[in-house]
DNA sequence: CGTTTTTGACCAGCGC
DNA sequence: GCGCTGGTCAAAAACG
């Protein structure tokens, strides 16, 4: 009780701030937030920590002035000024409003034990008209004293519930600049790692088939990459509203004209061709590797009664089979968003528990992703490429690529998982999860308040563990890996920031594993950008050839690409 | 009428 | 080679 916050001064001016008593404007913060831009919210939540549970490291224990000092100033003034506030406590509210319009250098000199001496005073008071000994007097001061001060840290342990729930809210607001910032220098750095790796490539490549498709799927991909920055993305919200800017030029019969067409199709044979020549000079296990990333799939787990997640791209149905141990259909869907688009889905329901519906989308996208889609896509790429990176051709790859993320993500290992036992490499993200494994588990430098959103987390909704989960994640990965995000820990809160946000969207789960999926190529398409955009091989090549006859009948222009949002 | 869904058939991979 | 399974095709039906 003793050390509760609001009684200490802590050095560290980002305590201060919390603990800060009129702190109640919130434009407080947001000029802290000015001072501070980058300001690791892991300290603010430290600080927090310290000052809710034990004694911080520094204190200053100040004096406890019996005298009712409203006829007198104060005789200490170089120590705290916990008299000064003493008196703000006692005026009237008009006085008080007065006080917490000082200028805010005024106040950070004034710590929440300001109040302090206003009960100290009555009770002085009370004790000297009692005309004991000075000794008992001092007891009962004393008592007195701790009662107050019990009392009064009552007090500010509410205050300070409602400053840290001020603090989330702010620092979500901050982590989500930050996180655009962030995404803003993955995108300017992947480009330029590929304009540098690989530009040579494009150009061969498009100087040897200038309508091949799988080249506009590069673009497209990049468009998706573009998508994620600030500026894209709000575009991509300026845009939901019409169809989708189709990436693929004149429909599907370029494909089929296309002598290449099988890379831009699925098909196990269809291992990457490298145009160029000097492409040669990539090894035969980038080439493996490429194919076995190609085959990535992501699942994703999710309670839902719909009979199909919506996650803001279109589908269209093009068979269902029943699947050998499930009583339930599998659907099968292709993405019809743009033409030719590579990506498909199963939607299965699990036959244990039918409530929970299986998702597993395969491919990457040729075309912008939708909003909800891209926003995710920053928070889930990191995720998404560590859980990769460690991907092998071999099985022992993946199997260590699954010991990989289970190292990084320690308490999310099953909800993030990846599969060697699949055909493919299958990023799994189990949303079906209950319980939070991830909280006040992480590094003894992490955050131990959970992303809260009050109104949109809660204990029974599996979505809100993403932020955990990425935070996590990402966490890790600036740890191990240094990647873009690295050097903010405070980007944690902006994840769950972000994903809390798109979680509002029930079927935020679909639009998760949409983004994973585009990312996984993304991820790792700067390895050959030549066969990037060839998704995932699950068909024979002769498939091709049927596939895009149908699509040609079943064409799916832009114009029929109705504006489902 | 165009698009989507349904559904039986077809194909390829895999294991035995 | 055969059967099983997963995945896809494509004609027909349904839908808006």
């Amino acid at each position: 009780m003793a050390n509760g916050s609001g009684l200490f001064f802590d050095p560290d001016p980002t305590t201060l701030f919390l603990e800060y008593p009129s702190s109640k404007d919130h434009h407080f913060f947001y000029k802290l937030l000015k001072l501070e831009p980058f300001l690791s919210s892991n300290n603010i939540m430290d600080s927090l920590t310290k000052n809710m549970s034990s004694s911080p490291p520094t204190t200053i224990q100040f004096p406890v002035n019996l005298i009712n000092d409203h006829d007198q100033k104060r005789p200490i003034l170089d120590e705290m000024d916990f008299f000064a506030a003493k008196e703000d406590v006692n005026c009237k509210d008009t006085d008080e409003r007065k006080e917490f319009n000082k200028p805010l250098e005024l106040d950070f000199n004034i710590n929440t034990g300001l109040q302090l001496l206003t009960a100290n005073t009555s009770s002085d008071q009370s004790i000297v008209e009692d005309g004991l000994s000075p000794a008992s007097s001092e007891d009962r001061r004393t008592k007195t004293e701790l009662a107050v001060l019990q009392a009064e840290l009552e007090r500010i342990n509410g205050e300070n519930r409602h400053l840290r729930d001020m603090l989330n809210q702010v620092t979500t607001n901050c982590s989500t600049l930050q996180m655009q910032l962030t995404m803003i220098k993955q995108k300017q750095q992947h480009d330029h790692v590929e304009q540098d790796d690989k530009g040579d490539e494009i150009k061969q490549q498009y100087q040897s088939s200038q309508m091949r498709p799988r080249q506009f799927m590069d673009l497209g991909r990049l468009a998706n990459e573009a998508s994620l920055s600030s500026s894209e993305g709000r575009r991509s919200w300026e845009q939901s509203r019409s169809p989708p800017m189709n990436i693929v030029e004149s429909g599907s019969s370029d494909r089929e004209d296309s002598p290449e067409k099988g890379l831009s199709c699925w098909g196990p044979n269809k291992v990457p061709r490298v145009a160029g020549n000097e492409s040669k000079s990539s090894t035969t296990v980038d080439q493996a590797t490429e194919a076995t990333i190609r085959k990535a799939r992501v699942s994703v787990r999710a309670r839902s009664e719909a009979p199909m997640i919506t996650d803001g791209c279109q589908w269209r149905k093009y068979g269902q089979k029943m699947a050998k141990g499930n009583p339930c259909p599998r659907a099968y869907y292709r993405c019809t968003m743009a033409a030719g688009c590579p990506v498909r889905k199963q939607v299965q329901r699990c036959a244990e528990d039918k409530t929970i519906l299986i998702t597993t989308y395969e491919g990457n996208h040729n075309h912008p992703l939708p909003p909800a889609a891209a926003a995710m896509a920053s928070t889930t790429s990191s995720a998404a490429r560590m859980l990769l990176s460690g991907s092998m051709p071999s099985a022992d790859g993946l199997m260590s690529s699954n010991i990989l993320a289970r190292t990084l993500l320690p308490c999310s290992s099953s909800i993030a998982t990846i599969s060697a036992s699949a055909p493919f490499p299958t990023v799994t993200l189990d949303l079906t999860q209950t319980s939070n494994p991830l909280q006040f588990k992480g590094p003894s430098n992490q955050s131990q308040f959970p992303f809260q959103n009050p109104h949109q987390n809660s204990p029974g909704n599996p979505i809100a563990l993403l932020p955990q989960i990425f935070g996590q994640a990402l966490y890790n990965q600036s740890k191990f890996s240094g990647l873009q995000m690295s050097q903010n820990l405070s980007t944690l809160p902006s994840i769950g920031d972000t994903v809390n946000a798109l979680t509002a969207d029930p079927n935020f789960a679909a639009a998760l594993a949409t983004a994973v999926t585009s990312l996984i190529g993304n991820s790792h398409h700067s390895n050959n950008v030549t066969n990037n955009n060839t998704s995932a091989a699950t068909t024979p090549s002769s498939n091709n050839e049927t596939i895009n006859s149908s699509n040609g009948n079943n064409k799916v222009n832009s114009s029929s690409t109705s504006p489902a949002y």
